[in-house]
DNA sequence: GAACAATGTGGAATCGATTCCACAATTGAT
DNA sequence: ATCAATTGTGGAATCGATTCCACATTGTTC
């Protein structure tokens, strides 16, 4: 492998000039300039990244923890953080926790050790032992999909598309709805997706039965349980906000073994704009919140806060509806 | 930060002595063990995986160059991937293409220069670019999802698993079968499924009209309009093999939009066993891979290989068929 | 012409680890 | 008692880069 010894040779230069062509640092000639970068050119030499940190401290890689890669949240959220992140010379140290909360410590741990420069945490909660650890490992670090206070957040605005998407039903006539939620440990799609709702239901002056709202999981089959059980009630409703498309589907496979046309019996509408919304039958009405995009603004605060520029604290992405044939 | 000099230090041992200690080589006193191992304990001091390297050569680091993460296949693979490596105390540093051939062969380079340990590339084609790269890197690499020689690689058993399905579909009657394929530069999906389909149904006498094999790429909008194509001819086929989910899924919804049903006026199956085709109506026929495991075969493949290790250079992951109401 | 600043360069020190060499003490064999 | 092997340890060299210091030359100002 060819170090700059080599390089300093063949150039016949000392390794610091070679050193200060690479960087544009301190005084060349142009003589030896052009030789360094000729010599440079035809060997295709590329400093070591980690004899570089181990004098400047840089790494020139961000940690990414993320609870799974199979989802499209957090898969479109990597692909958009890669994209910012490979223009400005970084790469990402993948840190995939399965949604084990133990994990997310145990890898904020690792890749303080691994000297990321930065790490970017795709959250689904903001409990007090993460957040601690957070302010223990003292790196540069923006969280996505959550909000806290004294980290750099990229959020969606939960609560205002909930209210808005209830808001559509309450429009097209619906006074009995429903919801099918998540645990509010998850501050942003249990907590305020749920307020959301509640709150335009309240302002709207239309009560909701303590059995329309459900509690479940991040998979199909619980939003299938979740309208199972709603629909046990005697008194049922006759449209159901999900938080996630995911949790919609199930829900649409229960109401579809049931024999219940949707929207006719039942309207639903989910979040998370998954393909998957797009070829239900019928097309499910959900909220597009520019996961990508989100990716890219995180990645933007995250080299922001690397090179101590200013950036906001808090980013908050904008979403749109995408109103189709569930509704 | 603390360093290794500190921890000799505070164990009053020279920084050889806590090497031998960490490292478990060569020899040390029980009690100045003890000391050491007391300290390491207390401080929670780790090494420098930066520092280490630069004296190793390791870096404890895998490159995972994918075309994107944002499908089932590359992120379940991914998966399976990293829970086998974290086992071992490997990261994976990630490479995302975006389907680019170009960018594929710059990621080759960059994690060279980046002295990861192996690569893993999860690949679409196996061209002679791509493959006088490879072997000019010099750096273990396994391939997943193509056949390539003198390359350690993980395949699916494309070329079984599609005459498989193509016996199924003639065992429930069908004689008309068409096909919708990818260029055949993919040799896994493209070639050998096409090829598949082609033998088995030379095998059983049954004759293909061309018109009944289309080409897509890899998105549902191809699908939907490749079976468009397949139905402007006059002698129609009653069931099509689509060689990914999403191709399926496509051509899905062209027949819903002309009103055919499914499987009645055309039976149909995909490749890929992914989330969506099982809530399609109705449910989607597919074969399903095993990705995790794939990715944990790939992992193990990757650690032979820096190791020195023997282990066979080829893995064919099996699969099975699941057998839905499409069919 | 002298003093100071700018330009250009090479080599040592440094980053934090591992590894090897040299040395000392202890133990075992003859 | 002597010699060899084993045990245990510290410090220098090394990995490949960056950075700073020292030195030499050239240019500018007074």
């Amino acid at each position: 492998m060819i170090t700059i010894k080599d390089i300093a040779e063949m150039a016949n230069v000392s390794r610091s000039t070679v050193s200060r062509v690479l960087n544009d640092s301190g005084y060349v000639s142009e003589e030896a300039r052009k030789r360094v970068e000729s010599v440079v050119k035809e060997t295709g030499y590329a400093p070591s990244e980690y004899a570089k940190s181990l004098r400047t401290k840089k790494t020139k890689v961000i940690g990414v923890i993320l609870p799974t890669i199979q989802t499209e949240t957090p898969s479109r959220i990597v692909t958009g953080l890669g994209r910012e992140l490979s223009k400005h010379g970084y790469q990402i140290l993948l840190a995939n926790t399965d949604h084990d909360k133990v994990k997310e410590l145990e890898y904020l741990d690792l890749l303080k050790v691994r000297q990321v420069d930065g790490i970017v945490l795709i959250a689904t909660n903001t409990d007090a032992k993460l957040m601690k650890k957070i302010k223990e490992i003292n790196i540069p670090l923006v969280m996505i999909g959550q909000e806290a206070e004294d980290v750099m957040h990229v959020t969606y605005d939960d609560y205002r598309a909930v209210r808005e998407l209830t808001r559509l039903f309450i429009q097209k006539g619906h006074e009995k709805i429903a919801f099918i939620g998540v645990d509010e440990s998850d501050r942003a799609v249990g907590y305020y997706r749920k307020k959301g709702f509640l709150d335009e239901m309240a302002a709207q002056g239309l009560s909701v039965e303590q059995a329309w709202v459900q509690k479940a999981i991040f998979d199909i089959a619980s939003g299938h349980e979740a309208m199972e059980k709603i629909l046990k009630n005697t008194n049922k409703p006759t449209a159901t906000i999900a938080v996630t498309d995911r949790l919609a589907i199930g829900a649409m496979s229960y109401l579809k073994e049931k024999g219940m046309k949707i929207p006719t019996d039942m309207a639903i509408a989910g979040i998370g704009a998954s393909e998957m919304s797009q070829y239900m039958e019928p097309p499910l009405t959900t909220v597009d919140y520019q996961n990508e995009k989100a990716g890219e603004e995180g990645a933007k605060q995250i080299l922001a806060s690397i090179e101590s520029r200013p950036l906001q604290e808090k980013i908050v992405m904008d979403y749109r509806l995408i109103i189709r044939e569930s509704v």
